[in-house]
DNA sequence: TTCCTTGCAAACGATTTGCATTGGA
DNA sequence: TCCAATGCAAATCGTTTGCAAGGAA
């Protein structure tokens, strides 16, 4: 019994600390942290840009689609997971910010691709800023923005 | 058979710059004019942000879809008109830049709907700094950049 | 047992395409 | 006339949902 116990610690011990708050954010939520989202989460850790519902299956296989996109609705109600839409029609997903930072992406209009990008704490802060200008000009209440930077990637170019 | 003439003459002198331009873009790509792409013209230089396929179809009645979709296409083909994805699955179209100028978006969360904002010039011309300063990190060959402000609308709040 | 979760297949909704018809140069 | 443009219906494709089976507490 006593060397369960201590099992169930190491387990601890060595989980990641998204993991940890993954686990605790969806225990808020009364769902479970099964091993299905536990391999979506990982995925989506890994990956250095959004991913769509087939590129995530493709990434872990042998797994049905509609079970991905079941996972990634609880995940994104949760607030584990954010979407945004993206080339092509894809819906893709990622880690909400609160785990993974705050960061804007580099659409590729060749092929599709999109990737993280974080800029510095000032810039960011001036784009902030003119968020709010412009938001209250607009009578607008503005919670989120986005800037998105459309060209052509290394790869492709 | 002059009088004919004369006729055809006011016409011309009566079409907008924006109808002009746009005649003279689709020559140049070999396709014609015709009246439902005027219709769809006319609807996009009306609204005062980007519309869905189905938006513009209840705004100008009596068009199947499938044609708002082709003529939306050819426009687009033609540097026209420019769609992003926005709330919802539903892919919005607009005027290219060229014709209506760089802007940006407020997004409304909650009910999906998308309306345009410009911004001074010279915040316009701090993002763009911005924007090369970013993409020169990444090796990225940045041709366009969008600035999205998400939250709620006026209207909504 | 009792729910939550998953797989499978059918359903959905936006967008696209094939084909025959229409219409403008 | 002749080819682009259109209408209509069927096909596609990403995504969602109903329902029965699997699994953990």
């Amino acid at each position: 019994m006593q060397l369960r116990i201590i099992i169930i610690m190491i387990g601890q011990v060595t989980k990641s600390t998204l993991d940890r708050q993954v686990q605790l954010r969806l225990l808020d939520h009364d769902v479970r942290y099964t091993r299905g989202r536990r391999v979506v989460v990982a995925a989506l850790s890994r990956a250095k840009g959004p991913l769509s519902a087939s590129e995530l299956s493709r990434m872990i296989g042998d797994v049905p689609l509609s079970s991905i996109y079941r996972t990634l609705a609880v995940l994104e109600e949760a607030g584990v997971v954010a979407h945004h839409l993206g080339a092509k029609g894809l819906t893709r997903f990622e880690l909400a910010e609160w785990l993974t930072g705050h960061h804007h992406h580099l659409v590729c209009l060749d092929c599709g691709s999109v990737s993280d990008v974080e800029i510095p704490k000032s810039k960011e802060e001036s784009v902030r800023r003119l968020v709010s200008e412009i938001a209250e000009l607009a009578s607008f209440d503005a919670t989120e923005h986005a800037l998105e930077i459309e060209g052509r990637c290394a790869q492709c170019a």
